[in-house]
DNA sequence: TTTAAACTTGAATCAAGTTCATAAAATTCA
DNA sequence: TGAATTTTATGAACTTGATTCAAGTTTAAA
């Protein structure tokens, strides 16, 4: 026989109840079943739980260490399980969220701390690291939602759309390219290019005007952080693409101005992506619609 | 079904082998019988542990929940185990203490240290608060071992003797009683006794003497610590009665004699009472036998 | 498409915990 | 002190449920 959730259930019962009998009605078992329950614990463990001298009996010193035990063990599979049922019943869960979109913590975290409020139970993480490859972990169940800009037709993964925004060129005021109504791809081959460091191939500017283009810039420099892009880019050290509501929200200084790319601006669409059973779940809807919310605060400001 | 620790290691086999088939093997069990076991698991979980969608199959969000818990409770148990195990071969155990004799404590740290390094699985302490009532208590298992000089008939219980000591008579140098060679039980009837906090039935000076003579001291003044007793002595307050030993190891200065009670002197003998089966423990054995050297040290000092 | 690997399923088996009936031991109370 | 009561132990029958065996299904690789 081996140690199992039954004897440390037993002990704590017994424990409380004060003897044999009493405990088992607890146990909803006869008084039989434990006696032979603590007997075979007893013979495998080789050691004694009960002082049998005086009756009802007595937890022994090993009884009381196994005690111990118990209630430090418990309440874990307690928790565990009353995680599980409400689990089951859509209140807890995890949302682990990976982005692929850099910008996109500027909005991401109003949206979370409303969320928090809403469903406390629910482990709600961002997990850093995974900017590349965020599908394949979204399929693994090593995240549970990508926020990304490119929709792929992949099997039991869902894209839902949040929002709609326009990339658009930020200089100083003092910039040449300043005095045109609109920026087009040509107008890049002799600007120093601020962005956020990840491949290029995953940058709007670059897959939607560049690449087609076939132009490249004078020179790249990379900025970890939008407060700094901007800041560069004010005191012209060089130009940037940045989401229109991005640069409308972290007003840092006004030395800078946005024009459009291309006479007729370009329009981009965010997308949640989750897996297709999670969408029934509860608390990925309220997500999707506090992002929603969020996003329209954004684009009005 | 319920969650057992079956289940959790079996999650922590299936994590570690990355798959059903090395698991079982690890588990010494079919993959039939894991996939079994998981299943019932996941139904009376109501719960998806595991993606299916791909080979081998990986743990989904709740399976990784399930890791953790199992991460956690796992060592808990292998340490009960194993400390049950130690206890069987005699090297763990526990030796909780209750002191009757109020002095005792001074030479019971330097033995407690000492014990501790060669018994490190030995759970040590000196449970307070049990003064009387300790050897009820020793019956119970609450504590494992009580040191007293009043050694009783009970069943179950033995007592081992410790050492001799004689309770001796402390006063000012410049008391008048100090110029006497010893002292009687009628000298204490105009003075004011200093005595540890406990009822006098339990005190050496009014077992052995004062109560058969029916002499009572004119005040009694009572104080927790030894060299407390020895200041108030010092400084003239009144008398005392303390083990020959504690005023020969606590020198806290020198203004005070010692003289006999009564013209042969008292000796009392000091038991260590443990309950008879654990005197084949060898850890009990140790510790009396560090005792007595302890005790022989003091002697000489 | 075939082959191999990984997991699932259902029936049979077997170990182990539980119950029932009863005995033994300790405690309480007259 | 002895009878009554409470508490724990024991053994045989029973029942539950975990494991195995053998065959089927699904996924990945060649």
């Amino acid at each position: 026989m081996h140690i199992e959730f039954r004897h440390l259930r037993t002990i704590k019962a017994i424990e409380e109840a004060g003897g044999l009998a009493k405990a088992a009605d607890m146990l909803h078992i006869t008084q039989s079943a434990l006696s032979h329950q603590i007997k075979g614990l007893e013979d495998q463990a080789g050691v004694e739980l009960f002082v049998r001298r005086s009756k009802p009996m007595r937890l022994s010193a090993a009884g009381q260490r196994l005690l111990r035990t118990a209630e430090k063990i418990l309440p874990e599979i307690d928790a565990l399980q009353a995680e599980f049922a409400s689990l089951r019943g859509g209140r807890a869960g995890r949302l682990h969220i990976a982005i692929e979109c850099h910008a996109c913590f500027e909005w991401l975290f109003p949206v979370l701390e409303s969320f928090r409020k809403n469903w406390g139970d629910v482990d709600v993480d961002i997990r850093p690291g995974l900017a590349f490859d965020a599908l394949p972990a979204l399929q693994k169940e090593d995240v549970d939602l990508v926020v990304s800009s490119d929709p792929d037709d992949l099997p039991g993964i869902e894209f839902v759309p949040l929002f709609d925004y326009a990339p658009v060129f930020v200089a100083a005021r003092s910039h040449p390219l300043a005095k045109k109504p609109f920026i087009e791809a040509k107008d890049f081959a002799e600007q120093t290019l601020i962005t956020y460091p990840v491949e290029r191939s995953r940058l709007d500017l670059f897959s939607q005007l560049l690449i087609p283009a076939k132009v490249e810039p004078k020179a790249i420099r990379q900025a970890e952080l939008t407060a700094v892009i901007l800041l560069l880019v004010a005191s012209n050290r060089g130009v940037a693409v940045l989401p229109d509501w991005v640069v409308r929200e972290v007003q840092y200084n006004s030395d800078y101005v946005t024009r459009p790319l291309t006479e007729s601006g370009i329009t981009r669409r965010l997308y949640a992506a989750v897996r297709t059973p999670d969408l029934q779940k509860p608390f990925f809807a309220d997500l999707i619609d506090l992002a929603g919310k969020e996003a329209r605060r954004l684009q009005s400001t």
